[in-house]
DNA sequence: AAGTGGTCTAGACCACTAT
DNA sequence: TAGTGGTCTAGACCACTTT
């Protein structure tokens, strides 16, 4: 049968992942088909000649890649792609800031003011209160592609305050490339479309359509500590992802 | 110490699944912070009274996470809350469609038509070609939120085509709820506004925020199936997510 | 040399489903 | 009862980093 492919023992490739790719390459040439049954962790034992752990292994990460679902009892079965598990990532939104050499960050103003009352209610502290205010332009090749509006609750004792004010820290909420005071981060994406002062930034026409990406981070004491968002010209980026195989 | 919590053998929580929860709890009460270093592996063994497979697995769970990364030879550390590895679902997109009292499809439109151009470029077939066209509206409460339209192959020895025909089919598209010809599909989301037309369908202003959702499946032999997009009420959808613990 | 993560084995036992 | 997925053990061996 069409059994030729084997298990490289002495391959850099551990057992696990070389079955997880055999198995999709077999499912993606149609050997099995949606709602098909796999062969048994036993059987795939003895066809790869391993473990049963390792079997169980490769057939738990096809299970989180939504390949395939397992029923005890009766067997392990090949899923149809469905649209409703398509996840979207930031990669494309973090492609636009890793080259250093093509994107500059622009500070375009730090204040600290009083709270007005929406940012309150963010941030949880009572209107009035001081908070950091950053405006920040980021250009690629020159061009203006996002604007980030971000407010800090302002605290003399919380050293995330001056570290926040670099322009660099911008990338630390992005990849993280830092020690954190952050526990956790909320991240909101919503349809919106420029208006006039983000038009004018970005050197775009109002009512240009564009995602705005909202965030807040919480400190170990669940606290929020920042509330910002990331308005991004809709024809500069688009969110894609694959489901199936 | 505060090494109270121990491991149920007994418990009906698997012994992995335990110490995942376990080991969360500890980085979300701040007894481990980002860059901080986790107890080795060994040591989890022996206080947990688990054996190393077992750890093993529970650490490989809060990789996958992002909730901790691993060097070889020195040992596991805790991430900080990355905004970058955000992912955004579609479960608040499918809860639209999920409740059968409230949710409606209305039909519109099904024609055989030729394929113009972009239609035949998506579907990599000759500009011509008879296609089938669809288009339906999906009503929550009677209020119409999400404008659908479609375009699929035309091939009567295909039966997915009779299939699709039927509006509750579209459920199939979502959550995959019946045998599937697809392979994989190709999911995308951009920023929109409202048109003349989709504003006049969905009930609302032109120039409304929206996000479009575009979509192409593709069967077994890699031939593109299926394109459509789904367009939906900025004002009715938003992805929400949490990075960190 | 000692300590760390990483893979793997060869079985055991359990829970569930089919017949 | 026989076959299926699911968990777990107690070690082995390897690759890497630190001292």
């Amino acid at each position: 049968m069409e059994q030729a492919e084997q298990i490289d023992s002495e391959s850099y490739e551990p057992a696990y992942s070389q079955l997880v790719n055999i198995l999709r390459r077999q499912i993606a040439a149609g050997l099995f088909r949606p709602a098909n049954v796999l062969p048994s962790e036993a059987e795939l034992c003895r066809r790869y000649k391993i473990s049963p752990m390792t079997v169980r292994r490769a057939i738990n990460i096809l299970i989180d890649q939504e390949v395939v679902s397992t029923v005890q009892g009766r067997g392990t079965f090949v899923k149809p792609p469905e649209l409703g598990n398509a996840t979207f990532n930031l990669r494309n939104f973090k492609a636009l800031f890793t080259d250093k050499k093509e994107t500059t960050v622009n500070l375009l103003e730090v204040r600290i003011v009083s709270a007005c009352q929406d940012v309150a209610d963010e941030l949880n502290i009572a209107p009035g209160e001081r908070t950091i205010f950053l405006r920040r332009l980021i250009l690629k090749n020159g061009e203006p592609i996002i604007y980030h509006k971000e407010s800090l609750i302002y605290d003399p004792g919380r050293p995330i305050v001056e570290a926040e004010m670099e322009v660099t820290s911008l990338l630390g909420l992005l990849v993280g490339a830092r020690e954190s005071y952050f526990k956790k981060g909320k991240v909101d994406l919503i349809a919106s479309v420029l208006n006039e002062e983000e038009a004018a930034l970005l050197h775009a026409p109002p009512n240009l359509p564009a995602f705005r990406l909202e965030h807040v981070f919480y400190d170990f004491d669940d606290n929020p500590v920042s509330w910002g968002r990331f308005i991004c010209r809709g024809d500069h980026l688009r969110f894609s992802t694959m489901v199936g195989i």
